[in-house]
DNA sequence: TCTACACCTTCCAGTTACTGGAAGGTCAAG
DNA sequence: CTTGACCTTCCAGTAACTGGAAGGTGTAGA
């Protein structure tokens, strides 16, 4: 198959097919004689491999460095369980993160709409707000 | 004040300082004799504000109109307050996003983490399940 | 045969908000 | 006269694409 089934195939743009063999997660596919690429079924399950994972928000270096131990026959099993909780706990964190900007955000919305909405550079505004909430 | 002092009243680098002037998020500064930037009391309090709308997440480029509208002698209050839930609610959606990653890193990990880590590409590793979860 | 059209190719640039580093000018102290 | 801290500009890199230009290929229809 083309690039374009392959992409039809997995969802992906060919353009991002492209790239990811750019950045070698995807090896150089075969060429036919007009220079097209060509892939089959393994580079189907290669790439939703690489798909499952990216939705797993794991980096692509992370994901080349997966694809390599395969490539080798090492299992990467360990490695993935052990990325899947590290990151578990950065978007824990992140979670967490972002509750306290949404709370600061919803705060900083409830008081400033209690405000003159005219005011450029006096005290009353949402503006002097966000200036000075970290007192 | 030169750049120096500026960051140390800030806490930004004075690298990300320069940063800000050259996209217009700060004004051109003016200059000693031998093109050292000066700043005076004013600009610690612009770049206050510009500190507390990025702690909120708000682009540079956002920041940018705002301070344009306060240089224009407009109260930019009623575009901040509109930002303010415009934001909260792109962090409320992605917030709920993280925590549907997070369940899903905690289980495949849960899953896996029961099947041996040695299997290159059987059918019982964590990997397999990484193509397949969608299914 | 010509041409329209879909498909393919490569390469360059832009996105966001910085950060690192090179190469060099300035100024005061020792 | 040199050392060191400070300042300047400019270039490049980060992550993961995406858009667009410029051009080759292959086939179907007029």
């Amino acid at each position: 198959m083309r690039i374009n089934e392959l992409a039809e195939l997995t969802g992906l743009p060919g353009k991002t097919i492209r790239y990811y063999e750019s950045i070698g997660v995807l090896p150089q596919p075969k060429r036919l004689a007009n220079g097209y690429r060509v892939y089959d079924d393994s580079d189907v399950d290669r790439l939703k491999f690489v798909i499952g994972l990216r939705r797993l928000d794991f980096s692509l270096d992370d994901i080349t460095e997966i694809l390599a131990m395969r490539d080798r026959r090492e299992a990467p099993c360990r490695v993935v369980l052990n990325l899947l909780s590290v990151k578990a706990e950065e978007v824990s964190q992140r979670i967490k993160d972002l509750m306290i900007l949404e709370t600061e955000l919803h705060e900083l919305h409830a008081i400033g709409i209690t405000y003159p909405t005219d005011d450029v550079d006096g005290k009353n505004c949402v503006c002097h707000l966000v200036i000075h909430r970290t007192e």
